[in-house]
DNA sequence: TTAATAGTGTCTATAAGACAGTATAGA
DNA sequence: TCTATACTGTCTTATAGACACTATTAA
């Protein structure tokens, strides 16, 4: 809570967006001609970056089916340029006049990586003082979930030294650009609310998957979720019902998978529905 | 999703807050002499809006104790000048270069109601192109949650006209400057979510409080808020153990008020604990 | 004595939590 | 036949939800 307030290039604490009831002079403006933001300092850009996150699978080698290891990664640029050259950092990039920060979002969200159908969320903007060597930058952070193989195929065309993926934790411990990795923890503690209040885990899951799969999900996002009977929540307990339904094959009988067992799982697609949660009932 | 792209002025895709990897000359930028961002278009402010929340209460005319009427009420001030001279407004300002955005939110909260320690967030950023008619202006959103009685202080020093409370119905129906129609309506849907999820109630009630008062609060807020055996579920179940716990006086004996009704009533207050919410536990 | 709020008793249905047991089918 | 996953049975305790009932006390 800090107000330094010692520069002379500032714009004074009431000519303001809200001039009403404040303008010390008592003179309004009363037409656009009379309006000038030159006057006063202004921002020198508004970037998005956006922490692109996926969850990768790696089979076990082991002699009968088994679960995959789902891990938790997300995807950083090194930068070639002054400031923070050589260092790593999210994606990111400025916006323009002409479009919403999600729009520069999205844009950048398909630079990096092809895809542009996929769940991303504005989270937070930060604004600390010299926190861009540029000058005055406040920047947009977004989040974006993706499934793994839509990041594959980009990481093979791209100059594998520039992009790559890395485990959250890793990533964490980096020596990241700008205030990158303070924004990228708060992305971390953003999806992991996240994942437990709302239905985002399908967008790291097929359209049809098995309880496992969805368990495996939750637990790579949040490692210490656990619930012994699982299975039995999600599927038969009234205040749940209908956030996944049953998947059906054509002759309406149960359709089931066995891509990771022996014996064949039942699959499950996600409803529209996303139940409202309270701590008061 | 659309992606106008054919302004001159624009900065071209590639030459972004990260060029590694992009930069179509494949020529580094070596130090901060040769990086200038004025060569681009730049924002012409960086304003944060505020809605303030408050739940006024008016007693009912009864005979008898009775409890009040509490309703939820936003303050907006009538703009003095171009643009949306004489609309309604949220109260905002421009952000400064030497300060966060909180700062400056937290300044022209202070500058509205004279309050300075309340609950205080920030939930979103505002960027359709043409919002404001001064120029290119992204409007970062915050919410706060003020107790009526620091409101009713500041609103007999102000100019009557100029700042004033509004039910929130009646607020969402009036043709406020700006996209602010659509940033209060956002405001809402947090402060409602957060109401059922968080103990944000605690910003609108005194620190010890009645069950009774608790009540009211929450359905200040959601309206549609009706949990008839509430007493219980808040006081005794384990799963919520804890959120809020009773008053004692200094003999150590449970605490009352009778300010609501003839029968005393348990004080309570809440504790710094907060619940986490699963869809899937 | 009554009105208005604060709280308890009690019943049924549902859910949580623990954990042992059965089911399946490819390697 | 073994192994890894996918379930189901069963028991105890906790919670939800409904609703009738008692408690308190200033007006």
């Amino acid at each position: 809570m800090t107000e330094p307030n010692n520069l002379p290039s500032n714009r004074s604490d009431h000519a303001s967006h809200d001039e009403s009831g404040h303008e010390p002079n008592g003179k309004p403006f009363d037409e656009a001609a009379n309006y000038s933001a030159s006057r006063y300092r202004t921002p020198d850009g508004a970037p998005a970056d956006i922490v692109i996150f996926t969850i990768t699978s790696r089979e076990r080698g082991t002699a009968k089916k088994s679960l995959p290891l789902r891990q938790l990664e997300v995807l950083l640029i090194q930068r070639k340029a002054w400031p923070f050259q050589g260092q790593w950092a999210l994606p990111g990039g400025f916006s323009k006049e002409t479009e919403t920060l999600m729009d520069s979002a999205l844009r950048e969200l398909r630079e990096e990586t092809g895809v542009a159908d996929v769940h991303i969320e504005y989270y937070g903007a930060y604004s600390t003082p010299g926190r861009d060597p540029r000058g005055w930058m406040i920047s947009h952070a977004f989040f974006a979930l993706v499934h793994e193989h839509a990041l594959a195929n980009r990481r093979a065309a791209d100059d594998a030294a520039d992009v790559r993926l890395f485990p959250i934790e890793e990533a964490l411990e980096m020596n990241l650009a700008f205030d990158h990795r303070e924004i990228l923890a708060d992305a971390l503690h953003q999806i992991r609310v996240k994942m437990l209040t709302t239905t985002i885990a399908k967008s790291f899951l097929p359209e049809e998957f098995t309880i496992g799969e969805l368990y495996q999900v939750i637990e790579a996002v949040v490692p210490e979720f656990e619930e012994r009977n699982f299975i039995r929540k999600i599927t038969s307990t009234r205040s749940r019902e209908g956030i996944i339904e049953e998947v059906l094959d054509s002759k309406g009988e149960p359709k089931q998978s066995n891509r990771h067992s022996q014996r064949a799982a039942q699959l499950y697609r996600f409803t529209e529905y996303v139940p409202r949660l309270s701590i008061y009932s």
